[in-house]
DNA sequence: TGACGAATAGTACGATCGTTCGTATTGTGC
DNA sequence: GCACAATACGAACGATCGTACTATTCGTCA
C-alpha cells in the first residue's frame, strides 16, 4: 500500500468515527484535517470534493458493515444458526467495530434519504445489497426446513430490519438497558412464527 | 397573538419545513431569514441562539405531531380502534400535515442520539411521552379485551416502533411502493399476536 | 394622536466553510 | 544516489456561519 493510499485509508477512519458519533453532513475538511494532523489542503487532495470525501466515508462504512457483521457469520451453518448469527452481529457491530458511538449507516440513510445525489445512491446502494443478501440467508433457511416453506421473504426481511431499527432507537436515544432484550424477544418471535405453518 | 408570536410562528414553520428536508443540523440564522423574508438579524432577535431556535423547532415538530396523529385518533373508539387509528395516522403524518418528506422527529432522533443537550434532552423527550402515550392505548385495548391480558405491553409498544420505523426506511429511502402494504401486515401480525392467548 | 416599547433592519466581527494555486517536501523506481 | 512523481503544506479567495451592536420602523395602548 502506497503512501497516498495508508493516508487516504487513515483520513477515511477518522471520518467514520466522527460520522459515528455527528453523522456524514458533521465531516468538514478542517475538522477532519485536525483530527488526522495533516493540512486542510493536504486532506483535500486525497478527494476532489468534500461530497466526494462524504462518498468514500459512507463506502467504507459499508465495507465495515459487512466486515464485522456478514463475514463473521457466514462460519456460522447455514440456515437459523446463521440468520441468528447475522442479528446478534448486527446489534453490536458497531461497538464491535471500535465505533463508540451509533450506526453510522442509519445515520446516513436518515441524512440522505431525501436529498438526491451521489450521497443517497451510495447509502441506497448499501442498504439494497444488505436486504438482497439477508434474503438470500432467510431463503438458506428455509432450503434447511427451518423457516416454513411458504414464507413471504420480503415480509420478513422487513421486520428484521424494524427490530433492528427499534432496538437503535432504544439502546441509543433512549438509554433503555433492556433494550437488546426486547431486540432479541423480537426476533425471536418472528422466527417462531416463520417456522410454524400457517 | 402579538406580532411577535405571528412572527416566531412562522420562522418555526419554515423550520419544519427545512428540517423534514435536511434535518435539523441543517436550520442555519441565514437560511431561515432568506426564507421567511426576515433579516438574518431581526430572525434572530426572535431566539436567543441558533440551538434555542432547534428546539424550538423540535418542540413545534412534537406539537404538530400531537395534532397530526394523537389527537384525531382520541375520535376513534378505545381499544383496537383507536390503536390502528393511531397506526395508520403515524404512517403517514408528515404528508397530512404539510411536511412532504420525512419525518422530522426521527431525522432529530438520530442526528442527536449521541450528542448530550437540550437537544438531545428535547428529542428523548418527546418519544418518552409518545411511548407513554402508546403504551395507554395499548393498555385500553387490554381492558376493553381487544388484546390479552397477559401481554407484555412495553414489548408491544417497542415492536410497534420497529414497523414504523422500517416503514420509513422503506418508503423513504428505497422509494419501495409497498411500504404501507408491508407495515400493515407487520403491524397486523403484532396485534393478532397480542389478541390470542399464549 | 402621541408616546413608548416591541419588532425589525443594518452593519460589522471573528471564525470557519470548501476550494484553488504555487511551492516545498517526501516517497519510489532506476 | 538521482530524478521524477507523488504527496503535503501555506496562504489566500469569496462565501457563509453565529452573534454582537446600534439605529430605525412599526404595533399597541393611553
Amino acid at each position: 500500500m502506497s503512501k497516498g493510499e495508508q493516508t487516504r485509508y487513515a483520513i477515511l477512519e477518522a471520518a467514520l468515527d466522527q460520522a459515528s458519533e455527528a453523522g456524514f453532513e458533521s465531516l468538514t475538511i478542517g475538522s477532519l484535517a485536525e483530527r488526522t494532523g495533516l493540512s486542510k489542503s493536504g486532506l483535500f487532495a486525497h478527494f476532489g470534493s468534500r461530497e466526494d470525501l462524504q462518498v468514500a466515508a459512507i463506502e467504507r462504512a459499508a465495507q465495515r458493515f459487512a466486515e464485522t457483521v456478514f463475514m463473521p457469520a457466514l462460519k456460522a451453518p447455514r440456515g437459523l444458526p446463521r440468520l441468528r448469527a447475522l442479528f446478534e452481529r448486527w446489534l453490536d457491530w458497531t461497538r464491535r467495530t471500535g465505533l463508540s458511538h451509533g450506526c453510522p449507516m442509519q445515520a446516513a440513510a436518515v441524512e440522505f434519504d431525501d436529498r438526491p445525489g451521489p450521497l443517497r445512491d451510495a447509502v441506497a446502494a448499501h442498504f439494497e445489497r444488505l436486504e438482497h443478501d439477508v434474503a438470500r440467508a432467510v431463503r438458506m433457511a428455509i432450503e434447511q426446513g427451518h423457516l416454513r416453506p411458504d414464507l413471504d421473504i420480503e415480509q420478513f426481511v422487513f421486520d428484521m430490519l424494524g427490530v433492528i431499527f427499534a432496538y437503535y432507537h432504544s439502546a441509543r436515544l433512549l438509554r433503555h438497558d433492556d433494550a437488546a432484550t426486547r431486540a432479541r424477544a423480537a426476533f425471536e418471535r418472528l422466527v417462531t412464527a416463520a417456522s410454524q405453518p400457517d
